[in-house]
DNA sequence: TATATCGATATACTTTAGTATACTAACAAT
DNA sequence: ATTGTTAGTATACTAAAGTATATCGATATA
């Protein structure tokens, strides 16, 4: 999809369901309190559970099965299983998870943008 | 702030404690169940108190009352209170709360290029 | 006097998200 | 036989998010 062929959220109005949803969709994969540090883990390599875990000092394993399992489910991460001793398995970003950098790129942005409006104006 | 000079995600890697903050700054603004049905309320128009739970059939006062104060806290949302009777309470988007508008359309943007990508892929 | 409107707040509750801690299976090395 | 590694699971818990329902104060209208 081109800049110039975008759909704006502000154009919605008229068939705003669909498009809402879509808005949605994208929050949904983010939010919670490890899917960023997670997906950021991922994001310039493809790592192994054990890795991600010493990568995100304070995760359990509990809670990265979950999430990833979470991500898997909806297309984010793939997860590759090769049968060594002891058993390996990858971890990887989709096509999607991997694009996801644009809109964590805007989110960026607008934080900072929105840090510097904000600053001192309590 | 300008597209070239935008600062991405990627290259964060190397200082990415503020960069991290200023995603999660963005993140937090949205998160929850009701603050998009809130903000996209607020998008074309300002709105009253009532107007808004009118806007959203499903949420509760508690909610809305809470949002709207959560949301004004982060400097996303103006409150204006006239003395009429009775009383008048108007809320409207900041000029970042607008802006945020440009992070919407990259969500929009991405989750629907994400369904198109996923359908039936399970 | 009773009822309605606006913009909420109060109290109690349920549901979802996240934490803490211990444990497992399958093997390999010592 | 014991210990270590991998990638998790099991159980029980606390904390945060959200719901349900009733109520408030100030004022206007019937």
């Amino acid at each position: 999809m081109e800049m110039e062929n975008a759909i704006s959220f502000k154009e919605a109005k008229a068939c705003p369901i669909q498009f809402v949803l879509a808005v949605n969709d994208t929050l949904n994969v983010i939010s919670g309190k490890w899917k960023l540090p997670i997906i950021g883990s991922l994001l310039f390599e493809k790592r192994r559970f054990t890795d991600i875990q010493r990568n995100i000092p304070k995760i359990t394993p509990r809670m990265l099965s979950k999430e990833l399992k979470d991500l898997e489910v909806n297309g984010m991460v793939k997860r590759t299983v090769y049968d060594t001793t002891p058993i390996t398995v990858e971890y990887e970003l989709s096509e999607s998870g991997k694009l996801l950098s644009d809109v964590l790129d805007k989110m960026l942005e607008w934080g900072m943008q929105h840090r510097e409006a904000t600053i001192g104006k309590n």
